[in-house]
RNA sequence: GCCGAGGUAACAUAGCGGCUAUGUGGGGGCCUGCAGAGCCUCAAACGGGAGUUCAAAUCUCCCCCUCGGCCCCA
């Protein structure tokens, strides 16, 4: 089965083919750090997580970079308005950052470049655009010019001569071309500062994602992403300055996510409509929230709302009841002759990759799980199940969930209670029942449920699962 | 204005030339002391209009609407 991804650059669904045979590198436009996540950073993050994931399974070993800027406008208002070090600032926030997609479940990334951190790479990288003619320096500060350039646009579709035409952007007199973007920036009164060759001052927005990726993946890499709202200017700008810089095209796949809404607008800082994760925490469950973000094909927009939220977390239930009714049946299933079901839980995973190689339309494969899930509790009705068909079923649950990590794991007896003890309950429970004593059956059910085991009757006896 | 992503049953999402989808919700049934879970089943759909085709939710054209980008943003 082929892997196929909808690049950007391509604006077209393509066979997934690696630079390199075994080694696929993937860059992430991460976080500023000057504030807690919001659930659009979570949304990227496990989009991502996910896509890492079912590229490894394909057979890659993966390079997995995400980046911190530490040094943009917000960093730098914030670490002045609380009267701190900008490394203080981002330290705390990276750190919140961590525990945050910790608790999401995302796993890390190899490398986490910090913007702050590379500023001798990125000064040396102006001055070769200096030296290249592709920037100029003016007033202290350095921009990019992008009629040096003869791609502009390639990745948004944009063309110079239309970006003129409707500009609404103050044209700023130390720029040859109001397109043109800065490289370096002069600081201003009060602002943190780096030496550069042209003045005390910063990099601009795009330079430090160039500079990083290329540092850690080469100057040609597989992957990269972020979200949909950064493919222009941002992603634009960083073909156009590694390009320059080296010759060789950038990135062979770029991959946008779409944007969280609240109602009718993006989730954004800036429209104060956001809410962070730890908001979604206290609220929901970190796999109810990683189910909702998994629902939808990784390019749609989702609409955050308590609605979505609450039936995400419905219809988890049903997965994960099947789950733990499996897992319940592990030691009651005997050693019957193969009846075939291991078959179905290998047709299962099939569709499950299947569904993944569409450009990673993880909606499609939770849908392929639910199929399943049916198939598997129809099996469960039968008369007996096989030690065999139990353990592949569970193998099946435990393969989705390593991919996409939204099932909870086992649980275990604790509180002193023992299987035999339980057993021992249901006994008295069911003598109860039979003398239809049923207050004194549904006290058992109560007492055994405050103990973490729910009962349920069924057609072939009483079944408990922990809760 | 220019670029991009979309409009699928009550809602949320897949499908993207023939197989009528997945979940939540709703109706009915099975099981049941009750509860829970599950199973079976029913109702319900492709923004509008032309066209191509034996066949279109899927392709082409036109129109309408929504969202995103063009200062910052995952």
């Amino acid at each position: 089965m082929t892997l196929m991804v909808h690049n950007t650059l391509s604006g077209k669904l393509e066979e997934f083919v690696p630079i390199n045979e075994n080694e696929v590198g993937m860059y992430v436009c991460g976080i500023n750090t000057y504030d807690d996540s919001h659930m659009g950073h979570a949304k990227a993050a496990v989009t991502f997580d996910v896509i890492r994931r079912h590229i490894e399974k394909k057979g890659y070993k993966v390079k997995y970079a995400i980046n911190f800027t530490d040094i943009e406008d917000h960093c730098i208002e914030r670490a002045i308005e609380l009267d701190i070090p900008l490394k203080e600032l981002a330290d705390k926030y990276i750190d919140e950052y961590f525990k945050d997609m910790g608790a999401l479940g995302v796993r890390k990334a190899d490398i986490y470049p910090i913007a702050s951190e590379h500023m001798a790479e990125i000064i040396q990288a102006i001055e070769k655009l200096i030296g290249n003619g592709f920037a100029y320096e003016s007033g202290g500060d350095v921009y990019f010019a992008v009629d040096k350039v003869e791609n502009y646009g390639q990745l948004s579709n944009r063309k110079l001569e239309d970006m003129q035409a409707g500009a609404r952007i103050d044209v700023d007199d130390k720029k040859r071309n109001p397109m043109d973007f800065t490289l370096w920036k002069a600081k201003k009164e009060g602002e943190p500062f780096w030496e550069s060759p042209w003045s005390e001052g910063r990099p601009g927005w795009h330079i430090e994602c160039s500079v990083m990726s290329m540092k850690y993946l080469g100057e040609t890499f597989d992957v990269h992403g972020g979200g949909t709202e950064l493919v222009f200017p941002h992603h634009e700008n960083e073909i156009l300055q590694s390009e320059a810089l080296t010759g060789k095209p950038f990135v062979k796949y770029w991959l946008h996510g779409g944007l969280m809404n609240v109602g009718d607008d993006k989730m954004s800082k800036s429209l104060c409509n956001f809410f962070t994760i730890k908001d979604a925490l206290k609220q929901y469950d970190p796999l109810v929230i990683r189910f909702f973000l998994l629902n939808t094909q990784y390019k749609k927009i989702i609409d955050f709302n308590d609605k979505a939220l609450d039936e995400a977390s419905r219809s988890l239930e049903r997965l994960q009841n099947t789950l733990d009714n499996v897992r319940g049946m592990v030691d009651r299933s005997v050693d019957a002759s193969d009846d075939g079901f291991a078959d179905v839980a290998k047709k299962a995973i099939e569709n499950f990759d299947a569904a993944m190689d569409n450009d990673f339309n993880t909606r499609d494969a939770i849908a392929s799980i639910f199929d399943f899930s049916k198939d598997v509790n129809k099996y469960l009705e039968g008369e007996k199940s096989s030690r065999e068909s139990i353990e592949a079923i569970i193998r099946a649950f435990e393969e989705f969930n390593d991919r996409l990590t939204i099932f909870r794991d086992a649980k275990s007896l604790d509180g002193g209670l023992t299987d035999q003890q339980i057993q021992v309950m249901i006994e008295l429970r069911q003598d109860a029942r039979a003398k239809k004593d049923f207050e004194l059956a549904d006290q058992i059910r109560d007492k055994l449920k405050d103990m973490g085991v729910v009962l349920e009757d069924t057609a072939d006896g009483v079944k408990w699962k922990l809760a």
